[in-house]
DNA sequence: CAGTGGTCTAGACCACAGG
DNA sequence: CTGTGGTCTAGACCACTGG
């Protein structure tokens, strides 16, 4: 094999003197951003990712376990490792830290409010890192836990990111899932900060609850794989009969 | 190399049928569970374990990057590997989650207002897996941020685990380096449940704010390493001018 | 300088899935 | 049965630390 200092075949372009591994990690992760592996398909096998990159069968492994455990991949044994897609039970959970107190949970349903296209505010620009005035989409939705209203979000999203989101026929309940399958934005991290406020008149309407009652507060930023910002969230939620679940480890 | 089914020198008694790298984990876990190996401590070497154990040196790098990730030790690239510690900045942080919404953050001050010893209600008995009745010893607490009253916490421990603990001249603001330095209890993951209330009447005489205002209420439970409740802590939190941050990944 | 962890390779063997 | 990922080994070389 070629043992030159670049006898690998990775985009070593630039300045970038990261470990073959991480060099890995970060070609994997672009080819899923390109589209030519798409979420649910199989990548090849470990020895033919290795010598397509030059490096050692264990080199790639390294890195697909990294990338398996940042979600971004799913590894079976004796079937092989595939694009993650935010389906199923755990991915819905993923990011939907919210847990009933006691009997277990239903399934969440969304009711959509609004959705619009206006230009951005100030605040709304910098949380979307967008200048002000850009066109964003805001989304306004209610959503229904175990048959009594339970939370409102206002959602922001850039919309060159996102266009043609007014002409969908329908906004589904698993909105991350949409955005990976109808937009190629995969979510990777969000962080969230949380406060407790009191109910507004208005949203305590919408819940169907006491104004002046007292409500979980949290704002989301939301990245995708590429690190571009692709959601801003602002989330008022009863928490009466539910909690706010975090592990820290 | 013997290369018998059970040629290494692991525990391997009883039926654990784990992988080589994960009995490592248990193994050494166990090790800094017993004292053999203290909070600071430098390991062997790499090599070292490895034939201590019988087995190689890579399978020996598996576990302890393992436990790295964990923070159950610490690796410097010429130093060595060493058991860590809850001390500095970034373990202060770890299980700290309230940040200031602008301004860089003080570190927080704590006041004991109280430190009993007393027998579990039934709830708490349950929260720490102990039988009613049990002695369980009660601290409240009172958290200063920026200058202002910020929080309060009342902290349950099983008294079995912190025996004397009420003769200790000083309760220091760092619990859980003061856990582990003091009661060889190092804190390895926590569970925290949030939910927004109102501010009673004592908890907003405390807190100098307003009866009815709008609380963070968190209820932790604390894991130490060898997986055993040691800690369940009840706080109220004003989250005016503060938020708990939470990312996911 | 010697000793440590970090990277990378090559190859053996096992466990599992599917045809 | 073949092909996949999972475990384990052995050894080379690099990068960093401290004396």
């Amino acid at each position: 094999m070629a043992d030159t200092e670049f006898g690998n075949k990775l985009g070593t372009s630039g300045l970038a003197f990261l470990p073959l591994y991480k060099q890995v990690e970060k070609h994997v992760t672009q080819l899923i951003v390109e589209q030519r592996w798409k979420p649910g398909d199989m990548l090849p096998s470990e020895f033919q990712l290795a010598s397509e990159f030059g490096v050692s069968q264990g080199t790639v492994r390294k890195a697909l376990n990294t990338l398996t455990d940042e979600k971004v991949l799913t590894r079976k044994q004796g079937l092989g490792t595939f694009v993650a897609e935010h389906t199923g039970m755990p991915a819905l959970y993923r990011f939907f830290p919210l847990v009933a107190d006691n009997h277990s949970p239903e399934l969440p349903i969304s009711e959509v409010l609004s959705l619009t296209i206006e230009p951005a505010n100030k605040s709304i620009a910098k949380e979307l890192d967008v200048k002000a005035k850009t066109k964003v989409v805001v989304l306004k939705r209610r959503r229904t836990l175990n048959g009594e209203y339970c939370l409102l979000e206002d959602i922001y999203l850039p919309y060159s990111a996102f266009t043609g989101i007014e002409n969908e026929p329908e906004i589904p309940h698993t909105l991350y899932h949409f955005y990976q399958t109808n937009f190629n934005l995969t979510v990777h991290k969000t962080e969230d900060k949380i406060k407790a406020i009191l109910a507004d008149e208005a949203d305590a309407d919408l819940l169907a609850i006491e104004h002046g009652s007292p409500l979980l507060m949290f704002t989301r930023s939301t990245k995708s794989l590429n690190d571009q910002i692709i959601e801003y969230r602002i989330t008022r939620c009863r928490s009466d009969h539910y909690h706010y679940l975090v592990n820290f480890d």
